[in-house]
DNA sequence: AATTCGGGGCG
DNA sequence: CGCCCAGAATT
C-alpha cells in the first residue's frame, strides 16, 4: 500500500473529519456500536447524508439495539422508513436484523457480512472496517470519484470497477482501516465533489493526476444515460363519510412493496387502466399527479369519492383519520394525495399536505 | 453486464 | 431540469 497517501489523508482526516450521529470521532478511543455502523451504511445506500440523519436518528431512538428492531413489526418499520426510498432495503433491513439476532450478534467478517440479506459488497466492507477494525476494500461512489482523479482513470464507468478497486486497495492500510474508508469518504462529500472539486485545500492535491492534467471535473467518466419512459396509470383516493381513508398495501413484489399506498392501476407494469377498488360514486380530477423516478416518469389520474358508511373495503382497508397521516407513505402517494385534497369531496377539514 | 429499484438537494 | 448520492438484488 502507499503508505504516503494513506497518511496524509489519516492525518486531514484527524482534523476534518465529519461529525456524524453513527460516528465514532477518530482518536476518541471510543468503539463503534455494529448495529450503528449497519443501519446507517444500508441506510446511506444512495442516500444522502442529510436525508438520512432523521431517519437514524428516529430509528435508533425507536429500536436502539438490533435485538429491539429484530421484534418490531413490519408496518412499523415500513412506516418509520416511508419517504427514504428503496423500500427493498427496509425489508432486507429487518429480515438482517432477526437472522442476526437469531446468531447472537453481528459476524465480524466481510465474507460472512456478505451473505446477510441488503448487505452487498460495499457495507460488508464498511462494516467489516469500520466495526470491526478488519482490513477491507470499501468502494463507493465518492470512492469511485477519488481514486478516478487520483490515478486518472480514463475508462468510463462501469467498466473501471476493477481499476478502481486495485488502486482503492493500494491505499487501504492495515491500521486504521476504518478511518480510512471514512476519510476517502468524507474527501469525496466536502472536498473531492462531483462538480467544482476543492483541489486547493485537498490533502492529495500534490499526487492528483486529474488535477495535474486540469482533467479532474470530467472525471469519473459516466456512460451515455438514455432517455426516461413516460408512463401513465390511475389511483383511487377514496374517503369514508367518517373521514376513514381507503388504503392498501402494496405487495412485497411490486414496486414501493410493503408500503401503503392508494389502489389503482399497476403503473409498475405499465397498466394504466384498473376498475375501482370498491363500487362507489367516483369522479376524476383535471390535475394529473405526477412523479419522476430514476428510470421512468409517472402521470397519475387521480380519482376521488366520498363513500358511505357501509362501504366494503374489499381488497384494501379503511384506515381511520385519526391513524392516518402522510408520512406514512411514499412520496408519490403523498403527491396524488395533495391533488385529491384538492376536491372538496375529500377535502372536508382536513390540513393542507405539501406534496 | 444490464436493469430495476426513491427521493432529495444542489448547481 | 440534470446529476448524483456511504448500492443491492435480480436477470
Amino acid at each position: 500500500m502507499n503508505a504516503d497517501l494513506s497518511n496524509d489523508l489519516l492525518a486531514w482526516y484527524d482534523r476534518h473529519a465529519r461529525t456524524l450521529p453513527w460516528r465514532v470521532p477518530p482518536g476518541s478511543g471510543a468503539k463503534p456500536d455494529p448495529y450503528r455502523v449497519w443501519l446507517s451504511e444500508v441506510m446511506l445506500q444512495q442516500t444522502t447524508v442529510a436525508a438520512v440523519k432523521g431517519y437514524f436518528e428516529r430509528f435508533t431512538a425507536r429500536w436502539p439495539t438490533v435485538e429491539a428492531l429484530a421484534a418490531a413489526e413490519d408496518a412499523d418499520v415500513m412506516a418509520e422508513w416511508a419517504g427514504l426510498g428503496y423500500y427493498a432495503r427496509a425489508r432486507n433491513l429487518l429480515a438482517c436484523a432477526r437472522a442476526v439476532a437469531a446468531c447472537g450478534g453481528f459476524p465480524r467478517t466481510e465474507a460472512e457480512l456478505r451473505t446477510l440479506p441488503g448487505i452487498g459488497a460495499y457495507t460488508a466492507a464498511s462494516v467489516a472496517s469500520i466495526a470491526f477494525g478488519q482490513r477491507a476494500v470499501v468502494v463507493d461512489g465518492n470512492v469511485e470519484r477519488v481514486m478516478t482523479r487520483v490515478f486518472d482513470i480514463a475508462t468510463p464507468l462501469p467498466a473501471a470497477r476493477n481499476e478502481i478497486r486495485a488502486y482503492a486497495d493500494s491505499l487501504t492500510p492495515s491500521e486504521r482501516p476504518g478511518d480510512h474508508a471514512q476519510a476517502v469518504m468524507d474527501l469525496g462529500a466536502t472536498i473531492c465533489t462531483p462538480r467544482s472539486p476543492a483541489c486547493v485545500v485537498c490533502p492529495w492535491r500534490e499526487p492528483c493526476l486529474a488535477r495535474k492534467r486540469g482533467v479532474q471535473k470530467d472525471r469519473p467518466v459516466k456512460p451515455p444515460k438514455r432517455e426516461v419512459p413516460q408512463r401513465r396509470g390511475v389511483v383511487y383516493v377514496g374517503r369514508r363519510e367518517d373521514g376513514a381513508w381507503l388504503l392498501e398495501t402494496r405487495g412485497a413484489d411490486r414496486m414501493l412493496g410493503g408500503m401503503l399506498g392508494w389502489p389503482g392501476s399497476a403503473w409498475d407494469r405499465g397498466e394504466e387502466e384498473a376498475p375501482p377498488p370498491v363500487a362507489g360514486p367516483w369522479t376524476a380530477l383535471n390535475t394529473e399527479a405526477r412523479h419522476g423516478f430514476s428510470h421512468f416518469a409517472l402521470g397519475l389520474r387521480v380519482m376521488v369519492a366520498r363513500l358511505p358508511l357501509d362501504t366494503q373495503a374489499g381488497q384494501a382497508s379503511f384506515v381511520p383519520a385519526d391513524r392516518f397521516s402522510p408520512d406514512m407513505i411514499p412520496t408519490v402517494m403523498r403527491r396524488v394525495l395533495a391533488v385529491a385534497l384538492t376536491s372538496p369531496l375529500i377535502a372536508d377539514a382536513e390540513p393542507t399536505v405539501q406534496a
